[in-house]
DNA sequence: TATAAATGTTAGGTTAATATAAAATTTTTT
DNA sequence: AAAAAATTTTATATTAACCTAACATTTATA
């Protein structure tokens, strides 16, 4: 019955938080003011669970919300999101891009792993991409064989 | 008060379950008969919870479990254990051999993104070490390089 | 500007996954 | 074999993350 009771330091976010953050920051892009009934959409949840989630948020310094008001991110909660959010593209371009995923796919196993995948490593992986850019995109025919490569699936 | 009364008809386990039979399959490795307390020392809970996730397993025939019993897995238990270890084993492989990310937290990370990776993405993954080793690992000289490249961290 | 519509908040409920504590059963020791 | 120790099971509690339904507030409109 009691939620979010979690008041200790709060060191880490739960992937649902984080989407959250993640949220915010997505939607503030396209509209500059953001409701709680957005997120509420854009997430696909009931706005309350989104007036709880925010709340909690805000009484942990990482989001802003006045009551019936617009929701906004603090200073700390935009550098996590915007941490979230590079993940998010690091591991979406290498899905997409390197292993040649279909997008939606790559988008949906992207939001998942983005939170439970460190710094070091998404950075690790994103100068890998750079350096199989340079190998083997450098034409379109060697992308072409790189796809058909990994593509190929023996049902191992 | 109602525990795993998930009962459709189990297309797809939690993260939670999949660890489960993951470990039984682990144990039984090493020690040919599994009991309740193994699973929960393994796993580090309590052999109560163990006990309740155990019983669901058995009620959907992943697992088999008599009253003060041995713990055992279904082909079909198994069947879905090994595909959830190849996910690790590939992952592991990627983040430690590939990126150079240390053994331990290589491990953690695997042992999270296993449960939201599809089969096909981390076949494709599999590809790409291969392909990578071909490329770039054919000397030790070559490696070392490699692992500079990927380690420089410029506080992006 | 009073009322209707839309949006946001609160209260209480549900589920997965854990925990604690006590009861039941099995195993070990004396 | 009886008592003690260890293990397993059951009952109940807790927490995060959702939900529904009722209530509150704001915005739009007649």
């Amino acid at each position: 019955m009691v939620k979010f009771k979690r008041s200790e330091s709060l060191n880490n976010l739960s992937a649902s938080l984080e989407n959250y953050l993640e949220t915010i920051m997505m939607l503030k892009r396209k509209k500059k003011h953001v409701r709680i009934g957005d997120i509420a959409n854009s997430l696909n949840v009931k706005s309350s669970s989104v007036n709880i989630a925010i709340n909690f948020l805000a009484e942990n310094e990482l989001a802003i919300h006045e009551k019936y008001g617009y929701v906004d991110l603090t200073n700390k909660g935009e550098k996590i999101a915007l941490e979230i959010q590079g993940k998010h593209e690091i591991l979406y371009r290498f899905l997409n891009n390197m292993l040649f995923i279909d997008s939606k796919i790559a988008d949906r196993e992207a939001c998942e792993i983005e939170h439970f995948i460190g710094l070091e490593t998404v950075h690790r992986l994103e100068r890998l991409c750079t350096l199989l850019k340079e190998y083997f995109l450098v034409k379109d025919e060697d992308s072409v064989n790189l796809r058909r490569y990994l593509e190929k699936y023996e049902n191992y």
